[in-house]
DNA sequence: CTGTTAGCGCGTTCAC
DNA sequence: GTGAACGCGCTAACAG
């Protein structure tokens, strides 16, 4: 390795390792010139104290790792962005792990984090998590815990979303003021967040405008991108086809696209859509599909920030108190 | 913190720290009742070694880094994917870090890195670097380093990329065979290698062809997408307007059909356009695009290979052998 | 087979 | 103002 340490610095300055060590920290109890002296040498050797000894003397790792299902999604992209951007900020380094909506992976993830690895934690759940044992394992460690977009709802920690409900009401709102009233729901699994608040959105703005709930309109897509495909391809091929859509994700907006083409069926005249999906992808969308555009680099600094709270926060009064709920609203912006 | 440690167990077991040390490597001096003694509550306790305390003693870290330019970039995402994957096959933790082509960042980055922080570093170059310095630093540290995409040319280190310069003259030699003669080429920079390459391939095809390279339909693209959209509607604005467009990075692509779309000329008739660009992004794509696809998650996976091949060499025999740059070729697939 | 000892590099007492 | 000594948690060499 033959890397530079303070016992090096210490040799070619006839000080104590100590003394080196103060001087570095800008210790009050050095002088000034001494100060100078050590600092020249750091600076021309290229000195790094070493991350681990730090971490293992201080207790602390300048690291937080970043748990999300997967990274080919734009929504994640910007959200790692806006993440590492606040990291870099507060001098901190960004571990990434993928549960590829694995829920086995997600434990055994949680499981690599609990001895100190990080001093904090962002992560967004996997779909197909029952049990959340690990979730609360994490907690009573009392390692800071902040969700984004993918929210465990039992767990008293902060939580960063959009607002998902109302953005399911007025998507949903939306088409039917369009004049549509046969809309499907091309809808992610229940047991994850944003599909329920989503779910519900719909529901509540068909109640509130008298038009009935149809269960074969709501298709209940899964991370099998293939039967959501035959899914939607059979929906659309009925001689009752819905004349509106609400997509959940972007990547099913798309799939109801690709479907269409395949059947000649002229989705921008005929059916109208609406998706949640993210600004990079919406330029490249059919300009008929109406999007929701979620602020996802915005999420990602929100998350982080308060995650950075909470690391202070524990540090200075040693116990860990959990931040409340927080959400920020999203902008639907037609396109 | 309250973490469980190895003197927690050894308390609670009536053993020595080193002898619980030893069950839990599975180290043959010690007996199996014991080993199963100390496994059992290890388990029940959940222990967790502090990587921090092993990383120090044992000098390495089990951590990479990757330093790329930009995330928005479906490239670096699928990259970043397969380079995952094969981390955490290895057991390795993944680091991540932007340099949002900043020339300035790339350099603190690389120094946060010296110390033994990581193991290993993959890295993609930003776009505004003359000097690299910092490159050969890194090098110097013998620290292992495999680059991707963007590679550093004047650096004995591993390099995995896809042939760009093969990749530039059969996409220029395709839209010639398509009866295109004036073709433009949108070009990034030339202190990227992927930049140069591509220019060689597209310069390459149109000698080959008899076809005279034109300056003027070289337009040189920066990372100011402002500023290359104003470029290419200018160039699509002339009366000698090209009649081909190859465009080197799948966002040049897009401004171009947005510049078309704006300037109502119909693209799809009137040019041929061939671009890089991902998967992914090529389903959104206008389909009177010719993409050329670059395996971004084969490349990540590569790399990481290659890396954790020279992590190991430089374990065994204590030196750390340079291998040699390895070129995937690219599929080009027409879509 | 098990325990004692030493040290990875750093920061923090506590003497001088 | 400076240095010696200790310990963070772990592994490895050496005793017993």
């Amino acid at each position: 390795m033959k890397s530079v340490n303070l016992k090096e610095l210490a040799r070619q300055l006839n000080l104590s390792i100590s003394t080196v060590s103060k001087a570095l920290n800008d210790s009050y109890e050095i002088t000034p010139e001494t100060k100078r002296r050590v600092q020249e040498l750091a600076d021309a050797l290229h000195y790094q104290p070493n991350p681990y000894a730090r971490s293992l003397r201080k207790q602390k790792s300048k690291t937080i790792a970043v748990i999300i299902p997967e990274i080919a999604n734009n929504f994640f992209t910007l959200a790692i962005n806006g993440i590492e951007s606040i990291a870099r900020q507060h001098g901190y380094h960004v571990l990434i792990y993928l549960t590829h909506e694995d829920y086995q992976k997600e434990v055994e993830i949680t499981q690599l984090l609990q001895n100190g690895r990080v001093d904090g934690v962002l992560m967004s759940l996997s779909s197909n998590n029952n049990e959340n044992e690990h979730l609360f394992d994490l907690h009573k460690k009392m390692l800071p815990l902040v969700f984004f977009d993918r929210v465990f709802e039992d767990l008293e920690a902060a939580k960063v979303t959009t607002d998902d409900y109302e953005s399911g009401y007025k998507a949903t709102a939306h088409l039917i003021e369009q004049g549509c009233r046969r809309i499907a729901h091309l809808a992610i699994p229940k047991d994850l967040s944003i599909g329920k608040k989503r779910m519900q959105g719909y529901i509540q703005a068909l109640n509130d405008h008298q038009l009935p709930v149809q269960e074969d309109l709501i298709i209940h897509c899964t991370d099998n991108q293939q039967m959501n495909y035959a899914f939607i391809r059979e929906l659309m091929e009925r001689k009752d086809r819905p004349d509106g859509i609400f997509a959940s994700v972007e990547k099913l907006a798309i799939n109801t696209y690709q479907a269409c083409a395949e059947l000649h069926i002229p989705i921008p005249e005929e059916v109208k859509v609406i998706s949640f999906a993210n600004l990079e992808t919406a330029a490249f969308l059919n300009p008929s599909l109406t999007t929701i555009t979620q602020p996802a680099f915005e999420i990602g600094k929100q998350a982080a920030s308060i995650l950075f709270e909470a690391i202070k926060m524990k540090n200075i009064k040693n116990h860990y108190s959990i931040l409340k709920s927080v959400l920020i609203k999203r902008k639907s912006t037609g396109c």
